[in-house]
DNA sequence: ACTTGGCACTCGGTAGAATCGAGTGCCAAC
DNA sequence: GTTGGCACTCGATTCTACCGAGTGCCAAGT
């Protein structure tokens, strides 16, 4: 994978050429078209004529900032061009209704860790009409708070295991033989004893006796650890798929966005790559993923008490509107970080 | 809403109408071109002459089984053509290879209802190329198996209740004072007796003493009830949006359909309604749901041990492979009723 | 009473030509 | 280094002509 500008400084540009960067991106990603020297000249505040413009924007094109369609069409920026863009953002703020909106919605959302994951989802696409992405993730230092084994009938039992993060997770559990009632409560105590105050990744001490007793805990134990690795937490919320159509226009491209999003893992891998790049923005194919070359994904990392814990997510089309988005990822992030470490609980 | 003809019987045509109807709606389900009255005096093995087929096409018409996009050119099926193709399909089967899959698929799959109705809707559109749902519900008939308070923190206690159908609920629950462990396990002790065996539309003789304990039951159990009409377990899963790209082809078109799909109330709501009269298919706006206009919605029921508990169906646009589609809900429906009501462990 | 071949007609789709105009690159002058 | 001027490019738009699939109608055939 290739280290950007981002974390390589990279070439600077002189003042005057940073403008007219920063004026084409602007307007681009307005209009969609591509945009000219005389527009550039007349909205930034350079005085200068368009020609100056002109032979500045050559100079852009050959350092890979800029492109041209076809010759006598106006310049797009390159993913190159949009990565010095974000790079040089000062950092942008949201409008005091979004503000508004998002403080309401921390103050009213309730109830389990996974429903506010989904429900942020949809508030950061309402907030900013880009498909949205949050990856919630990394409960495996949790500890076990409480285990009880429920009898469905005599062949199967439910394991319902409680962890001091408030997450619950239950597992079949087949016995080999018909339990009693007497059995399941007895492997019930025993299991209590055994494993609270111990994380999924951490080894057990199972008892080696082949009575029924033992055997439902060593069954229990080990369906439980089973799922350890794939547990590891990764969930992923996907707000306004709708979105993508509106962002790109080639049908065929919001099929393949459509299809990768479908794709869970892949999505969460994406995220996290991104954010063990220290990036913020991976523009164009800067993640390394041929079908998205023509997306940008913006992250913002949440934490639980210090811990990371996940990430929000804004995808939308190379040009979209950094600012406001990547403001939005981060107002929103924090107020989850908080949200989750359980600090603001006004109510 | 309207009553269609799948359930008044509505008029017949006779045979030759019948097959020219059929000729027609096949044709443009491959194609998606208006047919022609020579490809289909060609194809439907009626040996008549296009003139002939012509003449019919023109009362098929006036009836309004067909439609013409303008003058000079073939004709397409309306919603009632497609109506009258599928109420006079022959049950279609499906391929061996299909078959295989799905077998294959349900003598695999393991875990929760949740997961097995997610992975399910992920089987259906593998199956079918079209985007499919999964609904499933209605858990309120299931009793109670086991009940218990667990304490996170002196305020905090999350109750945990086990269902005879297997689902798990958990609850927060805000003490107004600080709980001790000990108050905490014997208001575990009290729900448990009080709770066990009772469904969540029943009500429940809750203490009216003052004390910790009492207060603690009394939080919990009005907690738990409060969610009951939310809960009634309407679950949406949805596989493969990426088809709807494929499906549609205005790009207006996807958009709205995407984000109908985001709405998965709505989404419930539309099967039930169909469920609800009797159908098996929802064709262009027979549903009454105008932005599905272009869509037709195949649906078949799921029940759990004789209960109905909610459905499979498949989204796809008016032009859809009916037979192949009806065909694939229909044997993954009774799968699935089977998986479901636990006949076919056979691992 | 149907069925059929014949035939004029319609009208969307496609191809080509003409035109427009936004935007460029270059250059000579400032 | 900047600027106005200017010829040039090339996609987009419009217009026209035309093709042909498919129709509706009719008169003749069974």
């Amino acid at each position: 994978m290739v280290r950007h500008s981002a974390t390589q400084p990279g070439e600077e540009l002189d003042s005057r050429k940073a403008t007219i960067l920063e004026a084409v991106v602007s307007e681009y990603v307005d209009t969609a078209q591509p945009v000219g020297s005389s527009s550039v000249a007349a909205t930034a505040d350079l005085d200068v004529s368009p020609a100056t413009v002109r032979s500045e924007m050559v100079t852009l094109e050959r350092e890979g900032y800029l492109a041209q369609p076809h010759t006598s069409a106006g310049r797009v920026p390159t993913d190159k061009g949009y990565r010095y863009f974000v790079d040089h953002l000062r950092a942008g703020t949201i409008g005091p209704v979004q503000q508004q909106q998002i403080r309401e919605f921390f103050t009213n959302v309730r109830g389990e860790v996974q429903e506010v994951l989904e429900q942020t989802s949809n508030l950061l696409t309402r907030l900013t009409s880009y498909t949205s992405v949050v990856v919630g993730g990394g409960h495996t230092h949790a500890t076990v708070l409480s285990v009880q084994l429920v009898n469905l009938d005599a062949r199967h039992q439910l394991l319902v295991t409680v962890f001091s993060d408030g997450t619950v997770l239950k597992h079949n559990v087949r016995s080999t033989f018909a339990a009693t009632h007497v059995d399941v409560a007895e492997a019930s105590r025993q299991l209590n004893a055994l494993l609270i105050g111990t994380s999924l990744d951490s080894r057990v001490q199972v008892p080696s006796r082949h009575d029924h007793v033992a055997t439902l805990v060593r069954e229990a134990v080990a369906e439980l650890h089973a799922q350890a690795p794939t547990f590891d937490g990764e969930q992923v919320f996907i707000g306004g798929s709708s979105k993508v159509a509106e962002s790109f226009d080639g049908v065929e491209t919001v099929r393949q966005v459509l299809a990768i999003l479908e794709q869970e893992l892949l999505v969460v891998t994406l995220v996290e790559d991104i954010l063990d790049q220290g990036l913020s923005v991976a523009i164009g194919s800067e993640h390394g993923y041929e079908p998205l070359a023509s997306c940008a994904l913006i992250v913002a990392p949440i934490s639980v008490d210090g811990e990371p814990a996940g990430a929000v997510g804004l995808l939308g089309p190379t040009r979209m509107k950094y600012r406001e988005a990547m403001a939005a990822a981060r107002v929103v992030s924090e107020h989850l970080t908080r949200h989750l470490s359980g600090e603001d609980e006004r109510d």
